[in-house]
DNA sequence: GTCTATACCGTGATAGAC
DNA sequence: GTCTATCACGGTATAGAC
């Protein structure tokens, strides 16, 4: 931030309130009368920022994945034993979702009637696609269950993390920092490879 | 079925197409011209059928929360220790999920803009409540692990339940019958309380 | 029960003044 | 950089013939 909050919009101050709006409406549910109005500007004044809504959606969702994306190449990510890396890229994901929480429910929203849609689409099923790989070297290890198809299993462990965006809300500095980040994300992956029981 | 698939249609026969596009597109995303394609006859002639588009999504999501309300009253449900009961309420929503999946999915997308939509909301957050429930009375019997927030492990097992509805798609009848669904059902079960790893 | 034609309004987007 | 005014279009829904 080289300036405080400044009252004329850009880019990507404009995206952060039409994210919020999307959110809340859903993309398609979102008309540009309603981004106006919450951005307290005219509908004309927002295509002096970007070419249109669905440029939003592009800008939105490309933030997502490119934090996703991130966490692929980290260290965590690409060294050591396949079941740690995993178990990594899964903690990682969960903050990534925290941090960017606006921009990756978008993205976890989509559904594929637009261009921008389909490109994220593909994207996010690169993502998954890396991901399984790496649950299959896991498995491989002899370190994941053998009961449960790897597919299956990556599908359920990602949909237990994606979920987060329903309900997860940042709460606003409440003493101490961000400290419910990490605790959520450790929560989240001892659940998944423990499970919820006291004792088998 | 009294009789063979015929050609006019009812609000029932309707509604399954509807739903089809509506989980394709979106509720918002989809047009009455959509409808009209899709199910082969004229806009004016689904008007003759439903109010509108907003009775086909209150339908729509009917059917779904009737499935998993179902289960609530269902013996598994209210007999017996509380951990068998949640593990009985999550298998059991797993095998509605599968066999409503189109209305289940609707319902789980639903974001709030209409009326229908708000109490569609209203209602899945009593029946999240009422598992919520099972899940206190659970680790009140000291089932479930202490070092999780019982609320959080509640939405983060039915996040990863309500996945499926994502990418689980039901095989057309390859051979046998439909064992995959209770197969399915214990697999989830089964990795959400004993978790993914091969041993601790 | 289905159709064509149409009413009426909100949509995304643009023109041009300030 | 923001505005008002406006455009062409597609939206839900209805009228009335067959």
């Amino acid at each position: 931030m080289t300036a405080a909050k400044r009252d004329t919009y850009t880019p990507e101050t404009l995206l952060t309130v039409a994210v919020r709006v999307f959110n809340e409406r859903g993309y398609d549910g979102t008309s540009m009368e309603h981004l106006s109005k919450a951005a307290g500007i005219s509908k004309s004044s927002i295509y002096h920022h970007v070419a249109g809504k669905e440029e939003l959606l592009r800008r939105a969702v490309s933030r997502a994945l490119d934090g996703l994306f991130g966490i692929l190449d980290e260290p965590g990510a690409v060294r050591g034993r396949a079941i740690e890396r995993v178990e990594y890229v899964t903690r990682r994901t969960v903050e990534v979702l925290m941090a960017e929480l606006p921009y990756v429910t978008l993205l976890l929203r989509v559904r594929g009637n637009t261009k921008a849609e389909r490109w994220a689409l593909e994207r996010r099923r690169e993502f998954d696609q890396r991901v399984a790989d790496l649950m299959k070297a896991a498995a491989a290890d002899g370190d994941l269950r053998t009961d449960v198809d790897i597919r299956m299993a990556t599908r359920l462990l990602f949909g237990m993390v994606n979920s987060l965006v329903e309900w997860y809300r940042p709460q606003a500095a409440e003493g101490h920092g961000g400290v419910d980040g990490e605790q959520l994300a450790e929560t989240v992956v001892r659940l998944a490879f423990d499970g919820l029981r006291t004792s088998r």
